[in-house]
DNA sequence: TTTAGCACTCTTTTGGGATGAGTGCTACCA
DNA sequence: TGGTAGCACTCATCCCAAAAGAGTGCTAAA
C-alpha cells in the first residue's frame, strides 16, 4: 500500500535505529553523518519531510527532529522480522536459566518470565490458560464442611489447580472417597482436551444411569474441570524495569501503567487475544487498538509456546513503543521454542 | 524520658496532625490559627524552638517552617494508640468486606490485604506463616517421575500446599498410594504444631521399625511437612496507591521502594520479625532499624491475628513516615480481629 | 510570660535574553 | 533534474537575576 524507495527505507530505518537507542528526536545532520550512503543533510530533509507526509514520522515542534509514529515503526517492524537472529552465547544463557529451573511447573513459568524481563530489561509476561494442563493425571475429593467440597486437580505435567464446590446435599468423606477412586481410574491420562467428552460419554452409559454414586461423582468432576478449564494463570515479572524508561519518568503515567497490571483478568484476556490470533511472534503496538487504553504508550511482543501443533499459552515482554525489538524478538521467539521444547520433556515423563 | 509540658505536647500533636495532612512543613503561624488555645505565632516559635532541641522537630532550611522527626513521630504515636477507635460504619464495611469473601483461605489472605490497602490508601500485607497451617487434614503422594514424587498437603482450613520431593530409590504409584492412606490415618486431625513429634513417635514404633514401608512413608511425610512449614506466603496489595503519596515524587525513590516489595524473602523476614515481637498493634518507622535500608522513609503498621493465644500470622499496612495514623492504627487492629474471628469459624468446621 | 514588630534568610517563582538544535526554502551546480 | 550549500527562521531549553513569599529569630515593650 505504501510505495517507498529504496533511500526512503534507509532513512526511516536509520531514524528509527537511533531514536530507539537514543529516546531523542532524530535530526538531518546525525543521519546524514551515520548512514552509509553519503548524502547531505539537506537531502536527508527532503526525504523525511516524504515520510512524514506519509505519516511515518513525527515532529513534536517545528525546530525538533523526527520521531516514528506507530506506523513508521510497524513497517520497520515487518522489515525486521524477516532477518531475526539470536547469537548463540545468549543462546546458551537462555537454555542454562531454564534447565536448572525446577520441576514444578509453576515455578517453570515464573521463572521463564523473570528471564525475558532480566533479558530485555522490560516486564516479562507468561500466559498459561489452564485448558493445556495437558493430561489428567490425579483428582481428589475433601470434605472441607457438611456441603463444601475442595476438589484438587493435578496434570501430568505436576500443575496442581484447587477449586470449592458447594454441594446441595451433604456429604461425607467416605463417599468422596469412592468418586476419587472411580473418576481417577476413569480419567487416567486422558487429554485435557478430550475429558470433558469422556465424562460425557461416562454419563450417558450404563454405570451412571443406574447407580446414583457414580453419576453423582462424574457432575463433581466436570464442574471441577470445567472451572479448571475456565481459569488461566499468569506471570508477570520485572516490572520496576519499566521504571527504567525515560519515557515513564512522570509518576502519573508510571501510576497509570502498573495499575493496568494490577487487573488480571484485562491481561489474561489481552494475551489471549495474542494467543488466538497468531501462530509465530507477534507485536501489538499502543494505539492499535488491542492494547488497554491505559496503554497507549506500551507495546508487547509475544510467541505462543506450544506443543506440536496445540499451542499451550503465550508469553512475552511488555514495554515502551520505543524498545530494542530487533534483540527483544528474536529473544522472545527463542524462548518460546525452547519452553516448548521443556514442556514436552515434562509431560512425557 | 523527655520532658514535655502540655503545651510542648499540643503545639508538638498540631504540628504532626498538619503535617500528615499537608505533607508541608508547618509554620508557627498555621498553629497559632489553628490550635485551640489563643497564643501567638510569637509564642508557638518559641516552644518550637524548645522541641527542636530536644530532637522532636526538624527544620528543612532556616526560613521554611518545621515537620516532625521520627522521634517526634514516635512520641505522638505512643499517645495517640491509647485513644484508637474505629467508627461502627467503618467496622461494618470492613466486616461487609471479608464475610463475603469465599472460603479459601487464600483468598481470604489476599482479600484482607486487598482491604487493608483499600481503607487506608496504601500498600496492604498479609503474612501467613505455615507453621500456623492449624490442623492436618490430608497429604496425598503422587508420582511424577520414577525419582520424583508430588506431595500435597492440605490443612483443615483448607490451605494447600505442594512439594517436590526426589526419591533416591524408584517407586511407584501404588506403593505411595498405601502411604497416603497410612498417614492420613495416623495424622488425622492433629495440630500442625505438633505432627512432627507425632512422626517422631510413630517411627519409634514397632510397625515402622519393623516394616519398610512405614518407616519410608513416615520420612516422606516428615521432609514435605518440613518444607511446608518452612514455606510462608506473603500477600502484598495495593502498592500502586503508594505512588499517590507525593512524597515518592521522584521515580528513584519509587524504584527503590518496589523493588524491595520484589523481594519476597526480605519482606517475610520483616514481617515475621513484627510477629515475634509483638502481641499487639505494632509500628516499625523508617529508620528505626528494623526495616530494609531501602525504606528509610517508610512506615509499617502491623498487627497479630492469633487463635486463642497462638499468633497466626501478622497484617499491616505500608506506607510513608507521613500517614494518617489516627485511622490506620484501629483499622489494621480491627482487621486483625476479625480476621483472627473468621480463621477460627474456618478451622472449626 | 507573652506579644508585636522588624530585619533577615532562604526557597520558589517569574521573565527575559542567550543558546543551540533543527527546519524549510531558495538559489545554484553537475 | 536531483542533490547541495547557505541562510533566515522557529522553538525548546538553559541560565540568571530580580521579585515574591513564607517563616524565622531577636528585641523591646506590655
Amino acid at each position: 500500500m505504501i510505495e517507498l524507495t529504496q533511500r526512503d527505507q534507509i532513512v526511516l530505518e536509520a531514524i528509527i535505529t537511533d531514536y530507539i537507542e537514543t529516546g531523542e528526536p532524530v535530526g538531518s545532520r546525525t543521519i546524514s553523518k551515520r548512514s552509509v550512503m553519503n548524502v547531505s543533510p539537506a537531502t536527508i530533509r527532503n526525504v523525511m519531510a516524504d515520510l512524514e507526509e506519509m505519516g511515518l514520522l513525527h515532529q513534536p515542534h517545528t525546530s525538533a527532529g523526527r520521531i516514528p509514529t506507530v506506523k513508521g515503526l510497524r513497517l520497520y517492524l515487518d522489515s525486521i522480522m524477516r532477518s531475526r537472529q539470536l547469537g548463540g552465547t545468549e543462546k546458551e544463557r537462555i537454555r542454562g536459566a531454564l534447565q536448572n529451573r525446577p520441576q514444578d511447573i509453576a515455578e517453570l513459568l515464573r521463572g521463564t518470565s523473570l528471564l525475558l524481563s532480566q533479558f530485555c530489561r522490560q516486564a516479562g509476561v507468561v500466559l498459561w490458560p489452564r485448558q493445556s494442563i495437558a493430561s489428567f493425571k490425579h483428582i481428589e475429593f475433601l470434605r472441607l464442611g457438611p456441603n463444601d467440597i475442595m476438589v484438587i486437580l493435578i496434570s501430568k505435567a505436576g500443575l496442581v489447580h484447587q477449586t470449592h464446590i458447594e454441594s446441595k446435599e451433604e456429604i461425607v468423606q467416605a463417599e468422596l472417597d469412592k468418586y476419587s477412586l472411580y473418576i481417577n481410574e476413569l480419567l487416567r491420562n486422558v487429554p485435557f482436551s478430550r475429558v470433558k467428552q469422556r465424562i460425557r460419554e461416562e454419563m450417558e452409559g450404563e454405570k451412571a444411569l443406574f447407580d446414583r454414586l457414580f453419576s453423582r461423582a462424574l457432575q463433581l468432576a466436570n464442574r471441577a474441570i470445567q472451572y479448571a478449564i475456565e481459569d488461566s494463570s499468569i506471570y508477570i515479572e520485572g516490572k520496576t524495569n519499566l521504571l527504567d524508561n525515560p519515557e515513564f519518568a512522570h509518576v502519573e503515567q508510571m501510576r497509570r501503567i502498573l495499575q493496568a497490571f494490577e487487573d488480571k483478568s484485562k491481561m489474561i484476556r489481552l494475551l489471549d487475544e495474542a494467543l488466538k490470533a497468531s501462530t509465530g511472534i507477534q507485536i501489538v503496538l499502543g494505539t492499535e487498538g488491542e492494547l488497554l487504553r491505559e496503554w497507549q504508550e506500551m507495546s508487547l511482543v509475544s510467541a505462543p509456546f506450544r506443543r506440536g501443533d496445540t499451542p499451550l499459552g503465550v508469553l512475552g515482554v511488555i514495554g515502551p513503543l520505543r524498545m530494542d525489538y530487533s534483540r527483544i524478538i528474536p529473544i522472545v521467539e527463542f524462548t518460546a521454542q525452547f519452553l516448548s521444547q521443556m514442556l514436552e520433556i515434562a509431560d512425557e515423563a
